[in-house]
Parts: structure tokens; C-alpha cells; sequence
DNA sequence: GGGTAGTACTACGTCCCGTAGAGAGGTGAG
DNA sequence: CTCACCTCTCTACGGGACGTAGTACTACCC
């Protein structure tokens, strides 16, 4: 999987936190503070939706983007791709379990419990 | 944190798999497959030093380079940043938590169980 | 039918990275 | 002593990704 650059990812971050598919000039709408050319957030939907993280659907002339994966999803993805790039993914996720926050380690703890229990 | 390129990783990763400090002709010596000019390994090698993924200390007019963190460590970091990229860690960890292989559950939970008991 | 919205295509600057040459300065062999 | 050689530092170039945007074409509304 390909990395996000710094536009890319707030046109993501945009598009995961709404429900709705958008249009570009939405999208263009909710990113005000950078006063970005129409084209310019076009030209990023349009290579988003080339790398495989969007999906888009015709409505009247325009586009709709939406995500094709949820944040979850891809940030899950992320921790596993780093996972796979050590040789010893045991001691990884013993260092990863240590690093971790006690609240998050027990949502971790949790959702494994819950995972044995299937 | 910055990312690592091709190249950049595969000398990370002789670096990693020594125990030892290597100069930069040790190193070249141990890519052999790729054929690489010496000074492109020393470039390599400044510039993982220049990113803090490297320390070298003198050895006569040469440099030995190690690493300054364990592969262990830099996965957990990675891990670690992807999911600092979403709004809710907890979803992300739930989800990563059933994306781990059964065998890899087992080695979570366990290191979970031993930090709870410290 | 002219303004507006939307699209596709093209482009340019920048930064990172793979790759490497040039030049400087020490070192050992003869 | 001198020359070949090693290693370093500095500089550079080409490709690819990304931020940014212009241009040209088409379709719709009033």
C-alpha cells in the first residue's frame, strides 16, 4: 500500500468523517482554510481514487467520492505492513504491547478476550 | 519519524541482523548482489546517521555505523504513528487486534497479561 | 447564448531517494 | 620519498511522488 502525503490525507480525513459521498466542490468547500484552487482538490481526488482509497460514483456531471475503506481499516492495515517488516514479529508486538497506554492496552486485552471467546 | 527508501532499509537491515558496528566497506561487501559504487553505500549510510537511525563512532580514519534503535523498537514506532493517524485509537486497536493471526494473539495476549502483572 | 460548474489533461516546482563522481587527505609498499 | 589506494566529504543528477494549478472542452441554467 502506498503512503498518504499532507493534502491527501486531509482530503481522506475529510471524506472518513463524513457519511456521505461528496463532490469535489464539497470537498473543496470543507477544506476553506487553504484556499486551494477547484482543480487542485480534483486533481488529489482523482489520484486518491487511482491509489484504491476512494470510490466514486457518477451524479448528474460530477463525481462522489467516498472512502473504500474506513479509517480503521487503513490504519489497521498500516500497523500490520510495519509489522511485516520485521523479521521477528514476536518480539515487534511484545515491544508494540509494552508501548502502549494502559487504557489501550485494555482495549486491546478486551478485544482479544472477545475474539477467543468466537 | 521519517520513512525508510529501498535501499536505505536493506542496509538498515544488515545493520540490524549484525551485532557488531560495520564501516561502510563492510557493509557494501555484505550487498554484493546489487553492485553498488562505495560511495553510494557511504551516502546511504550519512544519511541514515543524519536521520537518527544510525550512530557511527571513529575506527581510524573510518566510520562504524549501528543502529540506534532496535528494528524491534522502530516497528513498535511505526505501529505506533499509524495509529496515532486516527481520531479513534480504540476502533483501530479492535480492529488490529482481529487482524492478528491467531499464533500472534496468542503472543499479545500474553505480553498484555505480563505488563498487568508488574 | 453566456455565465457557471464540472471534467480531463498537462505542467511545474519541490523534496526524497538511488546512484555516483570529484576532490582532499591520510597510509602503507616499494 | 613517492605512488597507489582507502576513506571521507561535498556536490550532483535523474526519477517519482505530491502540492498546486492552468487550460480546454462540455453540459446545464436562466
Amino acid at each position: 500500500m502506498k503512503g498518504l502525503g499532507e493534502l491527501e490525507r486531509s482530503i481522506m480525513d475529510i471524506l472518513w468523517a463524513e457519511n456521505a459521498p461528496l463532490t469535489a466542490r464539497e470537498v473543496g468547500r470543507m477544506i476553506e482554510d487553504r484556499d486551494l484552487a477547484p482543480t487542485t482538490v480534483m486533481t488529489v481526488l482523482d489520484r486518491l481514487s487511482r491509489k484504491g482509497f476512494l470510490t466514486r460514483t457518477r451524479d448528474g456531471r460530477a463525481w462522489r467520492y467516498q472512502p473504500a475503506a474506513s479509517r480503521d481499516a487503513y490504519v489497521a492495515e498500516l500497523m500490520l505492513e510495519a509489522l511485516d517488516m520485521t523479521g521477528d514479529r514476536d518480539a515487534a508486538l511484545t515491544r508494540f504491547a509494552q508501548a502502549v497506554s494502559g487504557t489501550e492496552a485494555e482495549i486491546l486485552r478486551k478485544a482479544l478476550t472477545e475474539l477467543e471467546e468466537e
